[in-house]
DNA sequence: GACGTTGTTATGCAAGTGTATAAATATTGC
DNA sequence: GCAATATTTATACACTTGCATAACAACGTC
C-alpha cells in the first residue's frame, strides 16, 4: 500500500505569513467578492492548507478584517502619494494631486473590485460605515486645505462655507471619475481622466491650474 | 403522536410570486450583501419555503440575474424620471435632472447597497460589465445631449470632443456626488447636494442654469 | 547530530449550502 | 361536491463551509 506523502512545506517568517494571507484573501475577495473568499480558497492561493488560517488568525472574520484594513490602508497610502508632490506652487499642487489620482495606480480595477465589496456592506455593518467616513473626511480636508491655499495664493478670499462646497465638489469629481476609469478604463485615453478632472476643479474654482497659463 | 401540522399556504399569482422573490432577494443582498442571499434567507423572506424558488427559476443563479436586471432597471428609471422633468428651458431642464440625480429617492443607501454588492463582480463578470457600460453610456448620451441643448440654446458652439468632455464630467460629479450621498446622507443638508452639483455643471459650463438668472 | 518547540499538515465534524424528489393541499372547472 | 392540476411543502442528499484536533516535520538549540 503506498501511504500517501505528507506535503512538503516551509516555515516563513510570522509576519511574512500573515501578510501571504491577507494578500491571498484579497485576490480572492477580488476575483469573486465576499463570497468567493473561503478558508480553503484563501489557503490554496497563498499555497498553505486551510487549518493555518487560525494558526495566524482567531477565525476568518478576523482575516477578513485585516484584509479590509489593509486596502483601505493602501487606498490611503496611494492619496497621500498623490498629494505628496513636489509642486511648491499651490495652484499647481492642486492640479497634480487631483491628476494623480486619476492615473494608475490608483485607477486601477483591482482596488476597485475591493472597495465595492467591502463598501457594500457600508450600510450594515457600522465599523465599515465609520471606516469609510473617516477616510472621506480625512481625504475632503486636505482637498480643502489645498483648496486654501490656492485661493490665498490668488488673493481671493473665500467663506468657510465656500471652501467646504469646494471641497466636496471636487472630491465628488474625483470619486466620479475614478469609479469610471476603474469600471471601463479602456472606454477613455491614456490621461483622458486626469485631464477632465483637473479641467473641471478649475473651471469649479474659476481659475487656471496649469504652469503655462500662470499669470 | 402528535403528527405535525403540514404548513398552511395561499397560490399566489405566477408574476406575484417571481416580484416577491425577486424582492427577497435584493432584501437579502442589500442587507448582508450577495453571501446573505441563501436560498433559504430569500424564502424565509418572502414567506414560502426554499423549495419553491426552483419551481419559479431554473436555479439560484438565475434568481440572481433577475434580481440584478431588476434593480438595474429601476435605478435607470430613476434617472429617466430624473430626466423627464416639466421644464421646457434647456437650462432649468438640465438643472433639474441634476437636482432630481441627487435627492431622494435617487439617493438611497438601500440602492446603492445594491449597486456596489453587484458592481463589485464587474471585473470578473463579463456579463456585469457589459450591463453597466450599456447603462452608463446610455447615460452619459443623455447628459450630453441636454449639455448641446443647452450650449445651443445660448448660442454657444462645442465640437464632439467639448460636449464628451462636459457630459463625462458631468456624469462623474453627478455619481460622485450620489455616492457620498448614499453612503453618509446625514453629513450633508437637505437638499446640498442638489445645490452643490447644480452649482459645479454651472462653472463647468460657465454659465447659470438658473431662472432668476437667465437673461 | 539528537531533541524539543511549534509551524504546518491532515483528518474529522457539525452546520449550512444548492438542488432533487415525492408528498400534500389549494385552486379551478365541472 | 368532486376530480384534475400544478403550486407549495417537506424531506433527503451530496457537497461546501468554518472550525477543532491530532499527527507530523521543519527549524533552532544544545
Amino acid at each position: 500500500m503506498a501511504v500517501a506523502a505528507r506535503r512538503k512545506f516551509r516555515r516563513e517568517g510570522e509576519e511574512r505569513r500573515r501578510q501571504d494571507l491577507i494578500e491571498a484573501t484579497l485576490d480572492c475577495v477580488a476575483e469573486n467578492g465576499l463570497q468567493g473568499a473561503t478558508v480553503r480558497a484563501i489557503a490554496l492561493r497563498a499555497g498553505v492548507t486551510a487549518g493555518l488560517i487560525r494558526h495566524y488568525f482567531p477565525g476568518k472574520e478576523e482575516l477578513l478584517q485585516a484584509a479590509y484594513a489593509t486596502i483601505m490602508g493602501r487606498m490611503t497610502e496611494l492619496a497621500k502619494t498623490a498629494l505628496a508632490t513636489v509642486e511648491e506652487e499651490p495652484r499647481l499642487r492642486l492640479a497634480a494631486f487631483v491628476g494623480a489620482s486619476l492615473v494608475p495606480p490608483v485607477i486601477d480595477a483591482r482596488t476597485f473590485s475591493l472597495w465595492a465589496s467591502f463598501i457594500g456592506r457600508a450600510g450594515s455593518d457600522p465599523a465599515l460605515g465609520v471606516a469609510h467616513r473617516a477616510g472621506y473626511l480625512g481625504f475632503r480636508d486636505e482637498v480643502e486645505a489645498l483648496v486654501a491655499k490656492v485661493l490665498a495664493d490668488v488673493g481671493r478670499k473665500a467663506s468657510e462655507g465656500e471652501l467646504r462646497r469646494h471641497a466636496i465638489a471636487i472630491n465628488a469629481i474625483i470619486d466620479g471619475l475614478w469609479v469610471e476609469g476603474c469600471l471601463a478604463g479602456d472606454m477613455f485615453a491614456s490621461g483622458e481622466l486626469a485631464e477632465i478632472g483637473i479641467g473641471s476643479v478649475e473651471a469649479m474654482l474659476g481659475l487656471s491650474l496649469r504652469q503655462g497659463d500662470v499669470a
